[in-house]
DNA sequence: GCGATAACCGTACGGGCATACGGTTATCGG
DNA sequence: CCGATAACCGTATGCCCGTACGGTTATCGC
């Protein structure tokens, strides 16, 4: 959509409907026959993007089990996703964020963030209960703090990653991020996975 | 600052130089006495707040040093003080991040947003280096990555605990908070304080 | 006492914005 | 062919906001 565009090279204050209309390359009218209200227009973009990265995620964990590959190595791929490490990335990152800041005071948008990093912790707190099925994680584990664990620190790496790209920038962060994810991963997923000891 | 009151409980863009003028028993006039435009104003209260939390961090820290307690307990206490547990941190928390969110797009705020999240890392960085001269740290780990984690942890657990405050409780983050950052700081400090190694 | 500087006020102006509204063209089922 | 529904446009209106400005009162060094 072409608000996200706007939002990421000009910021949430910038978006006026005249000018997402003028984006998107139609007239104010017709972005008022789709959308009742703006409001209604930003709630949309934030969901698009949500889901979008949402999506990736999602289908990088469902690749992996499909072609069942050990878990730790899919989670941080999954992860991954969160983080601003390439261009696409980081304008989604503007966007969630500038609609994180806005969230504070509309309840509507606030929904959809809540509703967002919940589920996450949710998918991950799956994914380590599954690791212990085929031996990755000790069996007498929580998964649920071990969740907010992992997403805690990719939430948090998320924001230094962002910054130091436009800081000053000594050892950069980015690749950091890796490192620091790998071996938040590695205490909980303690094990090898069975099926694929011999591999 | 009467802007920071604003910005809690309506949000930022519901504040006006009117309305904060209002707020602060003030005329419009006497706000632009002080403040020449109202980014100033911002930017002002953006400090004002970043200082106020620091500044609490860092007594702690000082207050840990002088007593010569354990620096792993030391920093939980220290990093606490930018979890939203109470009121007062809750409200201190949905004032920096809606100028977070705004910081994105207003190269004056960012600069106040890197440059605090760089010194708090350094600051634990710091930490956990004095941590070997005592022998809670392993000589050998270096203090970079273990800050980033550390502060990354902190920053990430924040918005979770912020956001289940808000959303359906299942298990309160802000209980798991705690025993999260301990287990964070555990897996750094791993040893205890030669000094206090009797006590 | 007196100039100057700071504290302080109210209003007017100019601009930008969301939204309402009335109208025109296409699309398409029957 | 025709009614209706959807796609689509441009403008007007009413509101709110930041800032400029001219003026008034206090404070205080000298």
């Amino acid at each position: 959509m072409a608000v996200c565009e706007l939002i990421a090279d000009q910021g949430l204050d910038a978006v006026t409907v005249a000018r997402t209309a003028a984006a998107a390359g139609m007239s104010v009218g017709l972005v008022q026959h789709y959308f009742r209200t703006k409001d209604d227009m930003l709630l949309h973009a934030f969901k698009e993007v949500t889901a979008r990265i949402r999506g990736r995620a999602d289908e990088r964990i469902r690749g992996g089990i499909r072609h069942r590959r050990p878990i730790a190595e899919v989670l941080a791929e999954a992860l991954a996703e969160f983080l601003p490490l390439d261009e696409a990335r980081r304008t989604e990152f503007r966007v969630t964020r500038a609609f994180a800041g806005r969230a504070l005071d509309a309840p509507a948008l606030a929904e959809v963030d809540v509703e967002t990093a919940h589920r996450l912790r949710e998918d991950v707190a799956r994914a380590v209960h599954n690791g212990k099925e085929c031996g990755e994680v000790e069996e007498d584990l929580d998964p649920w703090p071990a969740a907010v664990r992992l997403t805690a620190v990719t939430e948090g790496l998320a924001m230094q990653v962002y910054r130091d790209a436009a800081g000053t920038e000594g050892v950069p962060a980015s690749e950091l991020a890796a490192s620091v994810v790998a071996a938040e991963l590695a205490a909980v997923f303690t094990g090898k996975c069975r099926q694929y000891a011999g591999n």
